[in-house]
DNA sequence: GCCACTTTTCCTGCTT
DNA sequence: TAAGCAGGAAAAGTGG
């Protein structure tokens, strides 16, 4: 596996110079993700800002074959546009909780274009990251914790 | 085309 | 009862 964060990720100012439609039409465009009509306003526009800002902070690889625990890292990451959909438990050992599940799964969901994407299916993902030890189970609903095989979700590992 | 890897989908059973 | 979790199984998608 590449590492993508040290190719590609934490680059605010990376140009995204792909032919491909850009995230900014991608999610003005309500026909191409009708799923935005059952949001909360607010939780709308937080999907909207979080596919467009998410997508500049990687480089088209990111757009094809960037993997879940990263694009749950880099939402973490950037808590002013995750609205609350996930939220640290304990910093420093990379403990987080999922608090909106629903709005996390419909969020994937838009960045892989799969608009049957649900929190089930997402969290079945996020477990088979603990045989490879991106994340590591916590008994506790909702919460997941990064493994020692994750990278780039340490403040001072950025 | 093959292979490895990741993710998706579906399922059953259990726990909270 | 609903939601979430655990994990098996199979399949799809992707890249080398």
């Amino acid at each position: 596996m590449l590492d993508s964060v040290t190719h590609s990720t934490f680059l605010p100012n990376t140009s995204f110079c792909d032919p491909l439609m850009s995230w900014t039409d991608l999610f003005s465009n309500e026909e191409y993700y009708p799923a935005f009509e059952h949001q909360t306003d607010a939780d709308s526009s937080c999907l909207k800002t979080s596919g467009i800002k998410s997508q500049d902070s990687h480089s088209r690889t990111g757009l094809q074959s960037s993997h879940l625990w990263e694009f749950v890292r880099d939402l973490l990451l950037s808590p002013e546009e995750n609205c609350g959909i996930l939220e640290w438990e304990d910093r420093e050992q990379g403990i987080f909780r999922v608090v909106k599940s629903e709005a996390l799964a419909k969020m994937w969901g838009q960045r892989k274009k799969n608009d049957r994407m649900t929190y089930e299916k997402l969290s079945r993902a996020l477990r088979y990251y603990y045989k490879t030890g991106i994340l590591e189970r916590v008994d506790r609903r909702l919460v997941y914790k990064f493994g020692k095989n994750a990278h780039g979700w340490q403040e001072d590992k950025l």
